[in-house]
Formats: structure tokens, sequence, C-alpha cells
DNA sequence: AATAAAAGTGAGAATGATTATCATTATTAG
DNA sequence: CTAATAATGATAATCATTCTCACTTTTATT
């Protein structure tokens, strides 16, 4: 696959970037079957790669062992529930100093390309089912 | 397992905190074999949990679908290298202000109670390497 | 110590996401 | 049109992690 996306490459694109959350390969899966009922699971994997190396999206891997998909390609920052593993996009910029990104980065020695950062605690739903919980 | 650890567990902890990188599951094995030689793989990973669970280690998942462990609970940012998916402590203490964390927090609805800052880029190894090719 | 309940163990099977294989089908170039 | 090339999808293979379960060790109680 080289630069033109193919009818299901673009499929698969346009589900990744209509979705709001962050769908998973096989959720990506499911979904394009709808529109192109042929499609195999492994195109869809290897599709999903190709776009993520032409940075048509990015990849996301958190602690239930699958990857996730992300068609908001602009830097942005997530917040990811401890009890259920939801990850959140952060709608905000934090505006953090490039300064301080430089700081850090030379006491590591990498050359900084990027950064992102995680929050991390109780999502919305979860903080609401404890509240409940203690309730009864 | 309760909250005294065992010998198993013992020796588990003990090799995680001396590792300087972030070993996996089975590096935690591979290490701790060499001390307690019958100890098996499934052991591993449950006292690997419980270590997580009480909170004497961390869990760290990044890119090459394996999950990594942490000694260092005390809160700390990491750098990642995008060549090699290196994953590098940041050893020193990026300055944010609570406002920030909360502010950004507050739009997400979570109840923040940690975070960690992700910087990305290429690795002084890779960038070695790199550097290396260019000049051929 | 004697014994019973509880907790921990490890070998191997099972799981499940991701990759690799490969014959077949589109697409492109000449 | 035909050859070369890229893409496809069914299926098998891989590999980290989890599950199962009979067995051993520890703990608590007498």
């Amino acid at each position: 696959m080289k630069e033109k996306l193919n009818a299901n490459a673009q499929a698969v694109l346009d589900m990744v970037r209509a979705a709001n959350n962050h769908p998973t390969a096989s959720e990506v899966y499911d979904a394009v079957k709808v529109v192109r009922s042929h499609i195999g699971l492994a195109s869809v994997y290897r599709i999903l790669h190709s776009l993520v190396e032409q940075k048509y999206i990015k990849e996301l891997r958190h602690s239930d062992d699958t990857c996730r998909y992300d068609g908001h390609i602009s830097r942005h920052d997530h917040a990811i529930c401890t009890e259920c593993g939801a990850l959140l996009d952060v709608p905000v910029d934090i505006p953090l100093t490039q300064e301080m990104l430089e700081q850090a980065a030379r006491a590591t020695g990498i050359e900084l390309s990027s950064h992102e950062l995680r929050l991390y605690g109780r999502c919305p739903a979860c903080s609401q089912k404890q509240k409940q919980l203690l309730q009864v």
C-alpha cells in the first residue's frame, strides 16, 4: 500500500475517524464488515498498521492487552481509569513549557519528538458506581 | 497471599527492585530461577500481580505487547524510544502545577489520583545508529 | 505434636490478540 | 493483451498471559 487509499483502507480510516471511543482492531473489523462484507481480519490488521505508518491514525496500547486506534492525530493527552481501564481524550491543552520538556529529555538523552500526559484516576462511570455501592 | 511475603515473593520483589531496566515477566522468571530453581512461570505471574496489588511494584505496558514491571513506586515519568521501544526512567522531576492537572482532570470528569508524563523520541542508542548509517 | 483448614505451587492445557503463510484475485505497466 | 506487482482473505502459527487442578506447604487450633 503506497499513498492512495483503496476502498478497504478508506473504509477502515473512515470508521476509526468516526468512532469517538478508541476502537480495537476487532471492533474496527466488525464495523467495517457492515460496509465491505468480504473484508478479512488479517486485512484489517494490515491496513491499520499501514495507516499508522502513514500517520493517518495513532496506535494506543493500554492495560487490557489490546491495541486501540485513534483517529485524532494532533497531539493530545489522555485520562485513564484505574478501575475499568477506559481511555479518555483530554479535551483541553495542558501548556507545558518547552523548557520543562527539554530539560527532562536532556536528562534521559533522547531526541524529543513528542510527549503525552497521562492522568490516572476513577472515571465518571466508575466513580458513580462506587458511590452507589457505599449508599447500600 | 496476604501481607508477609514468602520466599518466592521476596525473591521476585528483590529481583524487580534490583533490575535497572523494566523486566518482563519472563525475564523475572529467568532471573528468579537462578535462586529458586523450581519456581514455575505461573507462580511468577501470580506473585507479580499480587505485588502490584499490594503496591510493592508497578506495572507498565508498552508497545511490544509485554507487561513490564517497575520496582520504583514513587511517581516518575518515562521516556519512550519511538525506534526500539526502550522505556527509560526520567531521573528529574517535571514540576507540573496542581492547577494544570486539576483543570485537565475536570475537563474529563475523572477523580485524579496520579499522572505520568511520557516523552517520545529516539533514545541515545538509536540516535547513534542513525548517525552511523548516514555516514556510510 | 496432631490434625484440619487454608493458602500457595507448578506443570501443562487453554485462551485470545496478533502475525505469518500462501494460493488466489485485483491492479498497474508496458 | 500479458506480465509483473500489489492486495486480499482464509487459515494456521505464535506467543504472552491465564486457567485448571492435583499436590504440597503453612497456619491455626487443640
